[in-house]
DNA sequence: CATGAATGAGGATTCATTCAT
DNA sequence: TATGAATGAATCCTCATTCAT
């Protein structure tokens, strides 16, 4: 009898390196041998546990994608109120994309580019959908137990605070980010709650802009 | 002489040619024939213009950059007040990204991944940086003008506005936007300016959160 | 502008270079380079030419079947009786093959096996099944004139003629033929006129064969 | 000792197995993991009873190759005449194709290229140089004893008659055969011993056939 | 003995780039 | 200057064979 492997077990531990090695050179530019070499093993080995190059990243996208979800769910119970579950949202996303960094940096990579194959549930896109769809009921509810301002638009304001998020997350991969992410976190949580400035000189703002707008537009 | 105009010309095209077609397939699905045959021309014109396919992107990114610093210099410009002038570059950034769509999900395809010639002038790193600086000066002076909530740490503020702008931007290019970009902007300066709580329950919130990430943390 | 090349008299000297070593090696033995350094060229240039190794072997099956129907037509328009379209053919045949011969060889080596992809008009049944209609009507009207004995299935006579030309092609291929084809043709032409025997001691022996049939199959 | 017994018998079930995936596959594309799961064992332990691939055809050969002779011999010896001896090795040969049709099908695939290593015991020449001697011998004596055309070349009719049987066999493999065999064979008799052709119009067809060939030569 | 996990040699194919015309 | 024919380096993937258990 040969030796035993936990298969599922082996392909984590390849599906990791892959992912070590996709950051550091990019999907595209990242050989077959590049991984096996990180993972200690030899080029055809990993055919023995995934297909080709797509099948180990769409593998770990699967690992990354179910923390999310059980992590978000989880996240969003413990909360009392609509407007602490918003915060408790935050908390756990800002949580998760640090613990799976590489795996943010990877997919900003791998999805960059359009794919061909338009396979629903293999796409960021969706992943951000979920996230979207969350924020607007919790904004919802906090609308209508008074915490979050009203006169906000909550589809708006949803894919604003997931565009938000997914900004800071990017900044990371873009620019080589000169602050901790951490040291981010209060002024961050000031900014959502209580604006930039000092005075609500909205309204005068918001018409300012819209002339601009329409200057703009020609 | 009318030969260099003509061919600073012509490089554009192609250019723009093979922007639009790195938008379609991605950088690295995108042949060098199709380029060609975007642009009109022979797959070996392309080397009359440029001496490889990283060369074309480079050129691109040149352009887009210029105009972007043009732009941005214009945009604070016209302002008169240091709270007018970040609303002001905001809005010019809008519409930049806006005019310039196509490069930007292109860049975020090509940026994604690590580049491992690390040339500083070509990189969005570089550009943000340069962002986030304009930024922490306007947000400096309308702290000190008072227009701009003094409790907020300049850099950090900077870097998360600038992130924030990043995600709006990239979230087209990833999740299929269900709204049109300018349907977001009045809720998007009511944030920025309001914050999307009636109630500064900043502190009570600030202190849970520290809790949370001192659990978080281990 | 380039050299100007003449793709399909280029494809044809690829492919009848490609016939040669596929002769030499066997289909699947041959390896693209052994193709391209036979036709003189580059690997990547026979995929200018060809989509792929199949693609090779498709291309020159059709140019010997084109040859094998207009040469048949033609043999058969020339003749004045049945009995003498019949000789003509089988002489178009044994020329055919005579000039063919590395395809031959070849087409034993590639459709010898099965092929997963049963396309019809590519293949040596689809070949055989056409000569064997000919064969078959002219047999008819053999019989019909009284050329041809009548005592025959034309059907199965028709198999068995097309079977022993191919066994004769073949014997070529398998077995080191000791006799030039053309010594076999006086005795071959004798055996299909006046059969093996002196005496038609036909009924005895069919008899004897089905007894031994009967106690062949148990 | 009984060890031995087991050996050589799993030997055959394996080899019979390998056999029946070539038939269906192609000698070529049958990977070694198809045998091990045609013959219900593991990869590794094909490596048990042979050598490799190659090893296990050649077996198979040998015993095919084996049957065919003793076979062959029983036949000749139970005929009382020269002409019955040739029509009882042709039952024979009937019937042992019949047996090992899988095989025959193998071998024309493998065969059909020429093979590198010409080891004279292992190729279908061998075997059919045998038989054409076998064959030769019977129509000496059948002429001799005049049961058999005297006209006719002793070798080439040999050939001949190898070649016609070959290719009976082959056609069946090529060309999905549209009669059963058993159907074809009171008309094969009577074509053998009775010629196509009524009258025996030999000579001046012969005489055209040589014009033609002289012409056709060039 | 039996097995299947591991492996790397081998081969098909792609495509950026060169260069003769 | 413009072109596309030619090319081989580079890479994915397959599969016969080995070998630890």
């Amino acid at each position: 009898m040969p030796r035993i492997v936990d298969k599922k077990e082996k392909a984590v531990r390849i599906g990791s390196a892959a992912i070590t090695v996709f950051r550091r050179l990019g999907y595209h530019r990242t050989r077959m041998v590049d991984i096996a070499e990180a993972a200690g093993i030899g080029k055809g080995t990993l055919y023995e546990y995934f297909r080709n190059k797509d099948e180990i990243l769409r593998f770990e996208f699967e690992r990354y994608f179910a923390a999310f979800q059980s992590g978000a769910a989880a996240a969003g119970a413990e909360a009392d109120s609509p407007g602490n579950r918003l915060l408790s949202l935050v908390h756990f996303a800002v949580e998760h994309v640090t613990e799976w960094e590489d795996h943010c940096a990877v997919y900003v990579d791998y999805f960059g580019s359009a794919r061909s194959d338009g396979e629903a549930a293999f796409s960021l896109s969706n992943i951000y959908a979920q996230i979207e769809d969350v924020i607007r009921l919790v904004i919802d509810e906090g609308q209508a137990s008074g915490e979050i301002d009203g006169a906000l638009d909550p589809g708006a304001t949803a894919e604003l605070l997931v565009s938000d998020f997914e900004g800071v997350v990017l900044h990371g991969v873009f620019a080589k980010r000169r602050r901790k992410a951490e040291s981010l976190r209060p002024t961050a949580l000031r900014l959502i709650t209580n604006g930039i400035f000092v005075d609500p000189l909205l309204d005068g703002l918001a018409a300012k802009s819209e002339d601009e707008s329409v200057k703009g537009t020609r």
